[in-house]
DNA sequence: CTGAAAGCGCTAACAC
DNA sequence: GTGTTAGCGCTTTCAG
């Protein structure tokens, strides 16, 4: 494979120079560059990366690790992430871990191999352990919602509360008087692990639901294990069992992926007779049947918060921030009012 | 950060040696071994990347290129890959062209950069150039349906035909005698690319129609511009006003997202009053409402044969292969038998 | 504006 | 078993 001596030497220039064109320095005479240009198209010249790496001694490359790809929340973060990062001349390497927090270690690991100038950790798992992996390595990084703010880390606090309180607000505004919360976590063996944004929107939902408390609002809550449509469809039939509603809220829109289709199952009307809201407002919201109302979380605006807060303490050295992104609640088909006179959920017993 | 030389400084013994544990030779003494193993927990060393791959002049790193990672099918096959080359100990790193065939090259360059010993190209977009480049750099690839196979290139070719054979046939047998065939194609101004596997979903699906006209089966081809669910909703929009059918079969899932919103949001009932039939049978179809009917393209299978190809070329040198994928059809809830006595599409008028 | 040469951190012969 | 050492291909002073 062609190196950059063949190059030079085709070319009747030193490597310096082939280097200087290669990396868009204008310090080349256009007619040296021209030669240049011509010998890397004719061998077809593509620089070693691992190469010109170890020389520079710096990367620019950030790594985001998020849980799952195949989650389109967290495929369309990683996609607006990749693109705020070509538009600021970075590269990103993504890995994921399958909501396992030994995973996770291997991940961020992977990434320090890899020299990440940042890292953006998107996860709904944690492990202390990276903290001092990270820190130890000097590298800068980004968190969602984990609260540790200082020299190199900064944190996306995503206003749950808000987004869920708009929500609840929503249903009661409807007239609901029973409000479920479906939840599902990753894994059953995992279940001590700290899944903080489904924690955090657990205690978001209870607090906003104490709020109404004095109107007479009540609400449940239901969780099941595994991936979630699987968990929010499980979850769903057992509510309907023995609990009663009129209106429920999913933990994550593939949750309510699975909602919508055990209530589809057991003949349960959404919106007629069942409202149901989703979070996350992936582009699926839109297309279901009915199109889903859903707590949406920006995430053009997420991916630039990310990854200015990176480059920022790369180029910069700014010190972390603690950031907060707001919520907000997009309405579609899957809500409607109360029906008048009619018990919560009376039809489905 | 720390290096192996003070990893070998401070376990008292030479670089070549912490190099030897670090690449698990057995040839290191137990005792030795551990004060190794201690010097670098201690220094929290972590391998630099550039300068291990640079010196060992070769990767263990195979490249995957899909058109659109938020799409749960390329999602679904990237994890599945990963999964396979994982097991093979090799990692895996994911590009994404968004269907330009700009991109495409781009990718392919960087891949090269990083010096993959593999590659696999799962895209809808094709560019010639993309041949030349890797053979002139002697990395071997693995594509799908584009039929180029030699010393280094192997072809998936997936069996579109005998899926959407399946697909009309059992179309047919349910009743149905007019078929719409429901195209997106990724943007309006790459009109002229080739995205291959959507031609020859076509070709499939007229080819299978041929073999039926004989029992008076007539069919119709709607097409839209962009990304697969707005197109989808947007042809059958057309469809409705334009044509008459009482079954569809959508190019892609995505797309069958679209028509199935489209269908809705018209008051046509699904499976009821027109069948509805997918392409890829995404996870989502399961729980889509009615669940959808959908030709499968198994990615576990078809990860395994990537991966296969690729090993097995870059370890013992095999020439590529040309293999088929079969495909089956998954049936759901999206398909009925069409309504005695009832004229196609009459009640849409 | 261009070239010579000293590394970047690690691996892999080859010696011991 | 372990150490010595010559590269891997590129970047980057520093001279010229």
């Amino acid at each position: 494979m062609a190196r950059i001596y063949d190059v030079a030497a085709l070319a009747g220039v030193s490597t310096a120079t082939v280097s200087a064109v290669v990396n868009g320095q204008n310090t080349v005479e256009a007619k040296t560059r021209r030669r240049v240009l011509a010998a890397i198209k004719r061998l077809h010249y593509q620089p070693n990366l691992y190469a010109s790496n170890l020389a520079r001694g710096t990367t620019r490359l950030l790594g985001l690790i998020v849980s799952d790809i195949v989650n389109p929340f967290f495929a369309e973060i990683a996609y607006a992430i990749r693109e705020q990062a070509h538009a600021r001349g970075y590269e990103v390497s993504v890995g994921s871990t399958q909501f396992s927090r030994e995973d996770l270690v291997a991940a961020v690991k992977r990434m320090i191999g890899l020299r990440v100038s940042g890292l953006a950790i998107m996860t709904t798992e944690m492990n202390p352990q990276i903290l001092e992996i990270l820190r130890e390595h000097r590298t800068p990084a980004v968190f969602e919602d984990v609260g540790t703010v200082d020299a190199t880390f900064s944190n996306i606090r995503i206003d749950y509360e808000g987004g869920i309180f708009k929500a609840v607000k929503y249903l009661v505004d409807l007239g609901h008087k029973r409000i479920l919360f479906v939840r599902s976590y990753p894994d059953v063996e995992r279940q001590g692990s700290s899944f903080l944004s489904l924690r955090l929107r657990t205690l978001a939902f209870q607090k906003a639901v104490r709020q109404f408390r004095s109107e007479g609002i009540q609400s449940e809550i239901v969780t099941c294990p595994g991936p979630g449509p699987r968990a929010g469809q499980q979850a769903i039939h057992r509510a309907l069992d023995q609990l009663r509603f009129s209106a429920a809220i999913a933990i994550a829109d593939p949750v309510a992926l699975g909602v919508l289709r055990g209530l589809h199952q057991r003949g349960v009307r959404v919106p007629q007779d069942v409202s149901l809201i989703g979070f996350d407002n992936s582009y699926l919201c839109e297309y279901l049947c009915p199109p889903l109302t859903s707590v949406n979380i920006p995430r053009a605006k997420l991916a630039e918060m990310v990854v200015d807060c990176l480059v920022r303490n790369v180029e910069n050295k700014e010190p972390g921030r603690e950031l907060q992104l707001e919520t907000d609640l997009i309405v579609r088909e899957s809500t409607s009012r109360m029906a008048e006179g009619r018990k919560s959920r009376v039809r489905f017993r």
